[in-house]
DNA sequence: TCCCTGACTGGTT
DNA sequence: AAACCAGCCAGGG
């Protein structure tokens, strides 16, 4: 149990920044780390649920590139995500995916800058 | 230290 | 449009 890594904390401090009616992709969340890969962050919410701070870390707020929710925690985890992101105000369409150009996080260069800075 | 696995992604078939 | 393939990086056995 690696839970404390540097890696991991940083996404989860990227997480955590995500607004309640936005969701981001797992390698949007990737691309403003700058040092690991989109299965990295799938990991890293994974370990979340043994870490801990799943009551901390908005998790429900990253999906697929599809726009769509990935299965995991049995598909039950899944359905409890959709459930989450609906009562946040988040819409699906008729196929479960999300419309990105509506709901999509589009992060402020300041709050980049808050977490490269030490 | 090697090998396998995994809440992913983008480009080809 | 859907299935496939090959990168991707960190952890655990």
């Amino acid at each position: 149990m690696a839970e404390r890594s540097k890696t991991y904390e940083e996404i989860y401090a990227i997480v955590r920044l995500i607004p309640a009616g936005k969701v981001a992709n797992y390698g949007q969340i990737a691309e403003i780390h700058g040092g690991c890969g989109a299965r990295q962050v799938g990991y890293a919410l994974n370990n979340l649920r043994s870490h801990g701070e799943i009551e901390e870390v908005p998790w429900q707020r990253v999906i697929n590139a599809r726009g769509e929710i990935s299965q995991h925690g049995g598909g039950a985890g899944s359905f409890i995500q959709r459930e989450i992101l609906e009562a946040e105000g988040v819409e699906f369409d008729t196929n479960g995916r999300i419309n990105f150009s509506r709901f999509r996080w589009v992060p402020e260069l300041r709050i980049i800058e808050t977490l490269t800075s030490p």
